[in-house]
DNA sequence: AAACGACATGTTTACGATAACAATCGCCGA
DNA sequence: TCGGCGATTGTTATCGTAAACATGTCGTTT
């Protein structure tokens, strides 16, 4: 088999210069309709594939966007990415998508990888990260924005929200239902930095209240599973059975820990009030739906995308943006007033 | 600003030419120890950032591996995606995702814009694809494989299994606990063709055995949702209320159908059996468990990899590769005998 | 001591597209 | 009639790296 058709092919075969073939192909320079017509027609019957490595390489522009996420496998993230994803072909981007396995230090191997395919811009997830990966964000040229986060720090634009400030939220109605007696399960674990401010948040916001803060249950490596919560709540009617609420860190431990209340007998809200975060499908269909704070995946998406178009179109001189995103407490069966 | 900095630059600095500077990046080639470490040194210093787009057209290799798959949000097809990309990254591949919204129209144009950028290899989800898209999934001369399906008429490569086989083992174990009057929930939705693949194999599965295949609620657009889940199990008890047992076409509609069990009061699985498709962690966790079929999508993950692992390098005439995956029936509390 | 080969490095060219500039043609208004 | 302008097409140089081939410098072998 031959070697693969390049424009020079289309150019001889349509009698033109090359020249003239990138810009029929790309129809928006000036070549006449019918030799455009022409040279679309012989791409399209021979098979011809646009090489955009060469382009790339001559116009300095990938046309890619380098986005990291710490799992492939979570619907919220995957929501900002989709977001993200669709806006940004509007103006012909593309996603160029690694996670990280929750590792700063993978964060680091991947972006280093990104970086090579010269993305046009980078998004990462979160506002830790490490030192070697902090130095070669900060001296790229290109923006870059952290997201689901407020970082204290931050290394160029950010998109996100306040882990620990939610957590007000969920205290505050749990209060109102008239329980103090609160635990928190997970948020503890190596990499899950966002769910470490929830749980500091819950600190910060038990304390404030003159509330015992320190009905904590340790979880595992995230991601944060159902099969953890489960065996976290566990724990918790072991270790201190006479408490009233639960807020996890995630609807996912949430959910597990809602189905270790039925096996147990233990009825929900009645019993045990329980709340989750992130507002995952199954918060708002189980039985009874689970209490949750909606932090808005695509609205982090979408605002995202409207901050690199901004930066890479309108005004290239942006100085750094900060966007907060407000959560939203969204109320289930699970914390029901008693 | 200046410009980025090249191999050029570091060559100066080095004193040395820019093909040494390659090789001693690339660290397989015969540099000295000293001139290597030297030239590491400068490049980390300045920051310099490899460019893989002159890489690839200088060596017309990507490193690329291009896949597609129906939605991001969806833990199968994610588990699939991580699977192959942890085994592609150990020769130095990466993946390039792209997502099509199960819309084979979109697909398409995903895959014209992914074949640009030259990927060594091809990986599809499914075995339906628009005429163009076949057109030049065919002519290419990289390796296609298509996954979670066994196409009749197969593009390339396959790694997949029979969503419709897979359906006579959810039927025989319904029938073994003693319901005959089986419903099917979803599958109908156009773009879904797994899903469809899985209710006609429910069909054959009830003909062959002499049982009425006609019990079957449509259901939306995918993706599945549990909301959906719920409202097709709303419809058949209005509809065909001495149904004895329902087969979902995923976990999550069965998660859904449960749920509205569990609100109506109706006892799963004594007066109500549910089967789900999927093995997704919520199947394993809620209660009662959800009984399942496992496709296995690390596997079929870990197998394309495999494929195009030979494909690619030891063996580049390889012939189309047919493997198939043998989903697993997993028993739930949600079909136990009455 | 001449010949050889392994190792380290350099030079030239090519990958396939496009930016920048140049050229040609026809038509219009002064 | 002539200058000029817009529309269309062509020419040349270039993006940053790596393949292919060339060169030079040793130490070793016979």
């Amino acid at each position: 088999m031959q070697r693969t058709m390049t424009m020079k092919d289309i150019a001889k075969m349509a009698g033109v210069s090359v020249m003239t073939v990138s810009r029929a192909l790309k129809e928006d320079a000036s070549v006449s309709a019918k030799t455009r017509e022409e040279i679309v027609r012989i791409a399209e019957e021979f098979g011809y594939v646009f090489d955009s490595s060469a382009s790339n390489l001559r116009s300095q522009r990938s046309g890619f966007v380098a986005v990291t996420i710490p799992s492939l496998n979570n619907a919220n993230f995957a929501n900002t990415v989709t977001a993200l994803s669709e806006e940004l072909a509007r103006s012909g981007r593309q996603v160029l998508l690694g996670y990280t396995n929750y590792s700063i230090a993978e964060e680091e191997a991947r972006l280093e990888k990104l970086m090579q395919r010269k993305p046009e811009a980078i998004v990462v997830t979160g506002g830790r990260h490490s030192d070697r990966a902090r130095r070669f964000l900060k001296n790229t040229r290109i923006p870059v924005v952290e997201t689901w986060d407020l970082p204290s720090d931050p290394i160029g634009h950010v998109v996100g929200f306040s882990n620990a400030d939610a957590m007000e939220l969920l205290v505050d109605h749990l209060l109102s239902t008239g329980r103090s007696k609160i635990a928190f399960i997970g948020g503890d674990a190596d990499g899950d930095t966002r769910g470490a401010h929830r749980r500091r948040g819950f600190n910060a916001a038990m304390e404030r209240r003159g509330l015992d803060p320190t009905r904590l249950v340790r979880s595992g490596k995230p991601p944060i599973s159902m099969v953890e919560g489960a065996e976290s709540m566990a724990r918790l009617f072991a270790d201190m059975p006479d408490t009233e609420a639960v807020i996890c860190v995630s609807d996912l431990s949430a959910f597990g820990a809602l189905t270790e209340c039925q096996r147990r007998g233990i009825a929900v809200p009645d019993d045990m009030a329980i709340a989750g975060f992130g507002a995952y499908e199954i918060a708002g269909i189980c039985h009874p739906t689970i209490t949750t704070i909606d932090p808005k995946p695509q609205l982090i998406g979408r605002r995202t995308a409207e901050l690199l178009q901004l930066a890479l179109e309108e005004d290239p001189a942006t100085r750094p943006l900060r966007i907060e995103i407000q959560p939203k407490l969204v109320l289930g069966g699970s914390t029901g007033r008693t």
